[in-house]
DNA sequence: GTTGAGCGTT
């Protein structure tokens, strides 16, 4: 029982998921597992990977079987170093799908409390006082997808810029500054988005962008040169799969004999 | 090879 996560969520039902974050990018679920099943049973590790490279994405989920021991996990775990970084260890606010969550716990959903007594017994809540008080940082509505557009786009230098116009900062302060770009750059993204989905039929018409379509004509050194034969036609797409087939194997022989 | 706020898979 090493492999967490391999075979998807085995049952998740009445369990406790516990948040780590600020977990190395190397750290997997197998150095994990020994840490938090010192404090309870853990029932399984998942650890989110990009779906490109398969890196972990900084942070996991563990699953506990009861919430006294979810919760001292949470206490002692919870800022501790792993692996040289400090890990925040904090109960899972957010379900993957229609799962309930309340204080970490998962419950199916709708429970049999319809069938009991309606009245609202105040069922007994775990230590509060572990984390009433602790007020973790306030994290922006966008959860995912960011990281990926942070990092095609590169918004870092971005964000620099936009501060060397106000004024010179330590890097420090960035920190704390660093989701507004971001939110900006996502909210632009999603209108524009939006725009596109009011015309479907209509396919955003851009006749400059044909025309400024690179004609390259001092790439005619390069290999792509029959490509830019066909790309003179407006709406070559039907006839490009065929039209290139034909072509490549027209100017296959031919380039060879040239060569 | 890098990064560092955040919330999850068959």
């Amino acid at each position: 029982m090493s492999h967490f996560g391999r075979t998807g969520p085995p049952d998740i039902t009445d369990t406790y998921s516990l948040l780590v974050l600020n977990v190395t990018f190397r750290t997997t679920a197998d150095d994990l597992f020994p840490l938090f099943d010192k404090y309870g049973k853990v029932v399984d590790i998942f650890i989110p990977r990009d779906r490109r490279t398969g890196d972990s994405r900084g942070f996991a989920f563990v699953r506990y079987k009861y919430a006294d021991e979810a919760q001292m996990a949470v206490d002692r775990l919870d800022g501790t170093l792993v692996d040289g970084r400090e890990i925040a260890v904090q109960f899972a606010k957010y379900g993957p799908n229609a799962e309930r969550i309340h204080k970490g716990r998962i419950i199916e959903k709708v429970p049999r409390s319809r069938g009991r007594s309606r009245s609202r017994s105040p069922r007994p809540r775990y230590r509060d006082d572990y984390y009433g008080g602790r007020d973790y940082r306030r994290r922006s509505r966008s959860r995912s997808g960011d990281r990926y557009d942070r990092d095609r786009y590169h918004g870092r230098e971005r964000g620099y810029r936009y501060r060397s116009r106000s004024r010179s900062i330590s890097p420090d302060y960035d920190r704390g500054h660093r989701g507004r770009g971001r939110y900006e750059d996502e909210r632009q993204r999603c209108r524009s988005r939006s725009v596109e989905s009011t015309s479907p039929p209509r396919r955003s018409p851009s006749p400059r962008r044909s025309v400024s379509m690179r004609r390259t004509p001092s790439s005619g050194g390069e290999s792509p040169d029959r490509r830019s034969h066909h790309d003179r036609s407006p709406t070559p797409r039907s006839l490009s799969t065929r039209d290139q087939l034909v072509d490549s194997r027209s100017a296959s022989p031919r380039n060879s004999i040239d060569e």
